[in-house]
DNA sequence: ATAGATGCAAAGGGTTTGCACTTGA
DNA sequence: TCAAGTGCAAACCCTTTGCATCTAT
């Protein structure tokens, strides 16, 4: 599947690599359309899905809101929300070991760290 | 709104009273329905919505999954998902301070911790 | 008695899928 | 050529809403 270099599968690779932010389908179709006008939002999500299969993205998912995607390769990493402007940046390192916080009995394959505040420019004054 | 006692409402109750760990709608329906066998999904998310508003419950939202609620009032605690049954528990303790993985400029408000893996149930052999 | 709450079914919003047409290899 | 990929629209899933009926006060 998704084994043709289509203009349509191209223009979304595009908008990934000139956008420095996780993207959600809806922003990939706005700025998609630029290159190839006539973008449906099928195949919006339809080569998504199928970048994130291949490991080229990865989603971005943040509590109580849709999947963001981003381009797969940064190393291990969490995500910095911005109260305000809800924009979501990538931040490096990370708590460590959370196996402390494992009931008995559990195991503990993984996590997920968000950080809530304001961003530099929104905490400027 | 929701100002009346009824029995739809005291079902709903019971359940996250009887349950300890964080429901979503479809949960509270099931377990609602041995109360009152006729019980509407409509009711539970007009009840739950109406519970989170006054201050009963709250939300538990994990990355990438609808919510979940909770009776309010415990102390700041986290939850890990088992990925194996996607039942959500409550966990005690905290990674603490996290204003190290906080860029420079931005400014930590709240943060959130989900940990992932298997139940003490689905770890069992 | 009567406004508030319920249940059903229909409507919404976001994502996926069926199908005929288009297109890359 | 001709199967993979696309676009459109219908289907889906979860949640909300409209409305007639029921019920707590």
């Amino acid at each position: 599947m998704m084994e043709r270099n289509t203009k349509q599968r191209d223009a979304i690779r595009h908008v990934f690599e000139k956008t420095a932010r996780p993207l959600g389908p809806a922003e990939v179709l706005e700025a998609g359309r630029a290159e190839v006008s006539k973008l449906g939002i099928a195949t919006v999500y339809r080569t998504i899905n199928s970048l994130v299969e291949s490991g080229w993205l990865v989603p971005v998912e943040l509590p109580g809101e849709p999947p963001r995607y981003e381009i797969a390769g940064a190393a291990h990493h969490h995500h910095f929300r911005c109260r305000d402007c809800a924009r979501v940046f990538e931040i490096h390192g990370c708590p460590g070991d959370l196996s402390d916080l494992t009931p008995a009995g559990f195991m503990l394959e993984s996590h997920e760290v968000v950080l809530y505040g304001k961003c530099a420019r929104c905490a400027a004054p």
